[in-house]
DNA sequence: TAGATAAGTAAGTATTACTCACCAAGGTAA
DNA sequence: TTACCTTGGTGAGTAATACTTACTTATCTA
């Protein structure tokens, strides 16, 4: 039954998922306490050890659960493109969107995490392990097919697309600035695909 | 006297800084003891209160050295080039060079700060709105000078060209992967500037 | 209905960031 | 010289907070 053990989740584990996420809207995960989480939670501070090995770990899982629809939506967006062009402006635009419906998910998976070692332990960074693998498909792909240069880098390309999705949401992220995304996708689409030389 | 207050410090806040620097090689912030710290400064713990708001505050200046000399480095290497596209070429490159060479900078600046709304308050902050003022103006020459096409958006340019330095050092800077910088940043403005499509 | 297992509690404990009152050594002015 | 002020540094605390552990209550099933 190890695979169905993740499906059914007792309702306090739920719950502490649930408050910090809550909690992560207005505040840094640090200066989060454990007594709040279990506060917000409507249960003990207790509980949470016993489904989590620590407060990073219930971290990890509250951006795996946020990371799994991400991830949902991403594939079932790019499914009906056919060109890897299109697919990766797809895959461009739809994350940027997300990072800017879910301002919690793209705050932990962009500021919170990396910063320790754990996670790249995470079931949670699996999935970006996924994410990243998917793009690097379609740029190679994309190469096979002729639509993309095969002169450049597929994993440089794939270092640009993620790197301008990550830095365009950051001022949203972070000041929680306006971010009109289909422009700002378009722009960055643009920029990648044909060029900033004249 | 407000402009030298800051370039003579006692020898116990160079040391308190150094100290943080070094452990950064190994561990990450979070796991830093502030009594870690002071042992390995040689100093006692309330020294550091004494020089830094918090520990967080100690963090923040030391970022602030670091990326003084780094923007320094930088500032020299592009007065020597004349066209747009190359002054970018050389920032690209010039920055995943620093990254890769001072990883405990690069950790810092990429992974530690960011989480804390304190950091957007501190001096090495500034340094880096400076430092992204600089790209932007290059990048409203170029389109001046003809160089840079008018009808991509510079901001998202600048976007892109720094989402692109820091996604591709991540690898080197979390898991320390050796990163052939020439090469990567040469792909990097390959697409950036001449575009991934065929 | 017994008994195992799972969900949840309550009261700790050790660690750690941070404070505060104090000491020592120049430098300055009377 | 002496008095005193500022600056660099100390060391013993303290409150907060992440995590533990022994316990209770509910649920399920044989």
């Amino acid at each position: 039954m190890q695979t169905e053990e993740k499906k059914y989740s007792p309702p306090g584990r739920i719950k502490i998922m649930n408050a910090l996420s809550e909690l992560m809207r207005e505040k840094d995960f640090h200066s989060i306490t454990t007594a709040e989480i279990a506060a917000t939670a409507g249960v003990t501070e207790g509980l949470i050890y016993k489904y989590f090995k620590d407060k990073r770990d219930l971290l990890y899982q509250v951006l795996n659960g946020h990371f799994q629809t991400f991830h949902d939506h991403i594939v079932s967006k790019i499914q009906a493109r056919k060109s890897s062009i299109e697919k990766l402006s797809v895959i461009i635009r739809t994350s940027m969107k997300s990072y800017a419906a879910n301002r919690v998910f793209a705050k932990i998976l962009l500021l919170e995490v990396r910063n320790s070692p754990n996670y790249f332990e995470s079931d949670a960074y699996d999935m970006v392990k996924i994410y990243s693998r998917t793009i690097l498909d379609i740029i190679n792909q994309g190469m096979e097919a002729g639509e993309i240069r095969r002169d450049i880098s597929a994993h440089a390309l794939r270092q640009v697309i993620l790197g301008s999705i990550e830095h365009a949401c950051l001022g949203e992220v972070i000041f929680g600035k306006e971010l009109d995304t289909d422009q700002v996708s378009e722009h960055i689409c643009n920029i990648i695909f044909t060029g900033a030389k004249k």
